[in-house]
DNA sequence: TCGACCCATAACCTGTGGGCATGGTGGAAC
DNA sequence: GTTCCACCATGCCCACAGGTTATGGGTCGA
């Protein structure tokens, strides 16, 4: 029945990274020789070769790219369960919501408000994560809640409420050509620099230019905030196409120009789409009312 | 570092699942005894209570319900990365399609004949399952390749590509009162009875519906594919609102009326978003080739 | 109050996963 | 070509995790 065990999983993803015996054991904290039996069993009980080795190199088979591939993402799923377990045993354990600084439009004290006022509140710890593993915070069950911003944060595996849709607004140095302007349009920013942000990899989906071709690509500024982003753009070095209220209150020696035809941004809160604990629909609830109050 | 053995969680589940250390024993193949040592250990590891037991009864506590919920989905990923291995380990495999009967649009038979052009080209066995169930044969391994409809199925986890997107129409009975209009809105079928898809759980988001309210919804027929339906809709017990591929060529004693205000459904073609076969790749870019042709 | 049901404990046994020592093999170095 | 070394495989042994059977002891229903 059993076809794989988790301790199996962790000494084939750690060999399928080393491709090294020696240092997988080292890093497994057991000896070489019982980590090549373990994979051999692995490897047996499969009916599948998972590596190709001499004494001398260690490779993946295509069957050992697949098993790592899903077996990783496995082992994430084993380690969620057991996090989210804990968790709920833990009667009084406290709410974690994760955003991004300054990305919840404005509407975070008045759903911390809303929530407190509910009778089974619980104190809330307020976790800040600037790159995209928001989501992971999620799905790995480190946070209960998340605000996240689509198209731009992906919600595989994640439910949601929207809580706020909100235009998108290209962010100038005060003395840019286009800073006069009442609106834009996304054809109006052709040519222009635009950030990339750290830690995610650009998929050519265009959501971050809004559709515009890949430009000098290869050597846009990489941001790890909006913050920074804001430095750059007042040094005149980039610009920005961002929801709106991520730059409010606009800062000194910047101009915010909407942009028409650039999809909008919704703020949405998240959680995992198994986790059907009150305390999160309780949290959810109060601040879908808090955003449309 | 190993938090929980796939066995473990496979006992825990089996318990979970009948509420009943005999049966669940029983059903695994262990002795009582054993089963009972197992969830204690794994209750002290853990660190967290996951049954309330009396001698007389037995019942999840919320931290064992979260590690239902969430254990159910981690065994399933352990299971789909065997299955997965084990299938890229077979070189000549051949690739497996599903589909729902009549959900190709037409564009099947240019798909298969524009990949069997390909040098790498493999057989093609195809399945077909009425049900949404086709996104679980991707997830799980039992498929390579699905054809998908959107915002129907659920593409949670799935990588996908757009092959046709079309508008909706309402399937109507010949004699109906809106039979001989040129085209509808969603307004016009308030009143009407829709279908239930069975085993799909209607969450209210209106897909099915097309954003009409919740009707006489106790009662909708359940039907279980478009044979069964275009049946119950000549007899004049229902109507639908269908993608119009799905009801060509138009059966006798049925009118196809186009619904402007219905959201367009997109056929995709869907596979694992971590399987990353050529065998893949290469099928789908032909079903693109071939739809665009 | 008795009996039946069902989970926990006790005592014992066994398979297997892991340790150590060593063998075998292919590359690189000279 | 020979040597040497790096590295995976094999053999053998042991410990213990995880299984079994027998039994204990609550708790509910009759």
């Amino acid at each position: 029945m059993v076809e794989l065990e988790t301790r199996e999983l962790e000494y084939f993803v750690a060999v399928a990274d080393e491709l090294h015996f020696g240092r997988a054991a080292d890093r497994l904290s057991i000896a070489q020789p019982a980590l090549s039996k373990a994979i051999r069993r692995v490897e047996s009980r499969l009916g599948v070769r998972l590596f190709d080795r001499s004494s001398r190199h260690v490779a993946l088979t295509p069957a050992g790219a697949a098993l790592l591939e899903h077996g990783r993402h496995a082992l994430n799923a084993v380690g969620a369960a057991v996090r989210h377990a804990r968790r709920a045993g833990d009667a009084d354990a406290r709410l974690r919501l994760v955003l991004k600084p300054g990305g919840d439009a404005h509407l975070l004290s008045g759903m911390l408000a809303a929530y407190a006022d509910r009778p089974d509140a619980r104190r809330v710890d307020i976790l800040f994560s600037g790159a995209t593993d928001r989501v992971d915070h999620l799905r790995d069950g480190r946070a209960d809640v998340a605000l996240l911003y689509v198209p731009f944060d992906d919600l595989d595996g994640l439910a949601h409420e929207t809580l706020h849709v909100e235009g998108r607004v290209a962010v100038l140095p005060a003395g840019h050509r286009l800073a006069g302007r009442d609106e834009l349009r996304l054809a109006d920013l052709e040519g222009e620099t635009l950030p990339r942000w750290k830690g995610v990899r650009d998929d050519g989906s265009g959501w971050e230019t809004g559709g515009l071709g890949p430009d000098a690509d290869a050597r846009r500024p990489e941001v790890a905030d909006v913050t920074q982003m804001i430095h750059l753009i007042t040094l005149g070095r980039m610009i920005a196409v961002l929801p709106r209220s991520l730059v409010e209150p606009v800062p000194a020696g910047i101009v915010c120009v909407p942009v028409t035809d650039a999809s909008p941004s919704t703020l949405v809160i998240a959680w995992s789409e198994r986790d059907r604990r009150p305390l999160v629909a309780s949290f959810v609830a109060a601040a879908v009312a808090a955003s449309t109050a």
